[in-house]
DNA sequence: CAAGAGATCATCT
DNA sequence: GATGATCTCTTGA
């Protein structure tokens, strides 16, 4: 498992290297992974598209501190995104995940999503909350000790070849960021979220 | 296939 | 009282 010290990086970096490694949670429903085939960075206290450049509020405080703890959150009322606080404590940070490729448990997500289209189920940070059935419950949770939800090396590592940069999704009124080539997601894949 | 609307509520002003 | 780090469904060409 990906330990504290990983999280402590640089968040582009993370961003990056969290490509290809697998999303692993122990749910009540049973084992759920998959592998994360696409992530969004949003870095520091100026980046207008972070809840972190309004200061630290209830809900934000958690990206103001240390690393390797989930941050999860309720948006348009209906669904839960799941992030990871990321870089050095006191500076606001975190890496979205918004999509996975399903491996385990895809019984579980079916269910959860009501759909058995594969490339329906994790493709969104919606799409995969609901189909992991993660919501606010784990938020402020750790990543990096043995815990229901946790993210897990893989052997295969991605070449920087085959990782897309691109603008981020839904952050228009971001202003001077919002055009940060600051998505990542593995070339090829037919996981990617839409847009 | 693209565009638009509606669902629905925690959070912040 | 307004607003989303979204998704699904409907409409219409």
């Amino acid at each position: 498992m990906l330990n504290q010290t990983f999280y402590n990086q640089n968040t582009l970096l993370i961003a990056k290297k969290l490509l290809g490694n697998l999303l692993v949670y122990n749910s009540p429903q049973g084992l759920i992974s998959g592998k994360i085939i696409e992530t969004e960075a949003y870095v520091g206290p100026k980046d207008k598209a972070s809840h972190a450049s309004k200061g630290k509020t209830p809900r934000t405080e958690l990206m103001f501190g240390p690393a390797g703890y989930w941050y999860i959150y309720l948006i348009y009322g209906m669904y839960n995104c799941l992030n990871i606080v990321t870089d050095k404590n006191h500076y606001p940070a975190a890496v979205l995940i918004r999509a996975v490729e399903p491996i385990d448990g895809i019984k579980i997500m079916e269910k959860n999503r009501k759909t058995t289209k594969l490339t329906n189920l994790c493709s969104g940070p919606g799409k995969l909350c609901q189909a992991y059935g993660i919501d606010k419950k784990l938020n402020q949770s750790k990543a990096f000790s043995k815990t229901k939800l946790y993210i897990k090396q893989s052997k295969k590592t991605i070449k920087p070849s085959q990782i897309i940069k691109a603008k981020r999704v839904g952050v228009d009124y971001a202003q001077n960021y919002k055009d940060k080539l600051w998505r990542f997601y593995i070339k090829d894949s037919q996981f990617i979220s839409q847009k």
